[in-house]
DNA sequence: TTAGTTCATCGTAAATATACGATTGAGATG
DNA sequence: CATCTCAATCGTATATTTACGATGAACTAA
């Protein structure tokens, strides 16, 4: 990580889909992302019940995937409710769906 | 990163959706597998030639790849080829199809 | 006002990731 | 055999990530 990335010109689509996998490539993240999107939302306070991890190590992660844009955080004092962003989630899957829909061909392997 | 991640018991399911979207998480190897997944099979040569980065980096992030799964590397004297791996890859694309699906409920938000 | 909650942020330590150039090793070619 | 090429690996520097405890800010409740 020296000086070279910027030389390199990705497409939006490269540096989203590398973006939302970021955001997706730790399994406390998806866990966390498993709980919101289920059943119903949720607060910060019954994350800190349902994972074992110091208060501040979760919100340092509800940070990444708030900034990932793949969840909102709503301030319903004295609590935070977090939930998925569906419209970024949709997106997301389609991202995701797209870029695996290609299927190296039959060819030389 | 201390001692945690191990007293936290993860699904499979978890930890596998976690490490592709690690492999994917960075531009370049979206790129490569990109053109990996494209036209035809290319080998390392060609991608040095198609994305400026030195060849060492490059090839880290193949070995990235493959320790992902994502793709396979075949020995072609003098050359190594690599082309994704089409299991890997179509049971990714069901992972993360099955795990965006989870659409939090109209509910609270 | 004084506590008590709840969550974010700070500070910090250790691990990982990212990039490079240099070197090595395997196989091809002269 | 000597050499060339291609790709992996080594060594290294720097940046980022991940985790923790401690502290701070905002609001509630007594």
């Amino acid at each position: 990580m020296q000086r070279t990335l910027s030389d390199i010109s990705y497409s939006a689509e490269e540096i989203d889909l590398a973006a939302i996998a970021k955001a997706l490539s730790h399994p406390v993240r998806i866990r966390i992302l498993r709980l919101l999107a289920g059943e119903t939302c949720c607060f910060t306070g019954e994350l800190t019940g349902l994972i074992p991890m110091a208060q501040s190590t979760i919100s340092q992660h509800l940070k990444a995937l708030k900034e990932a844009g793949l969840i909102q955080g709503e301030i319903d004092p004295p609590k935070v409710k977090y939930c998925i962003d569906r419209e970024k989630w949709a997106k997301s899957r389609a991202l995701f769906a797209e870029f695996l829909k290609l299927d190296g061909r039959v060819g030389c392997c």
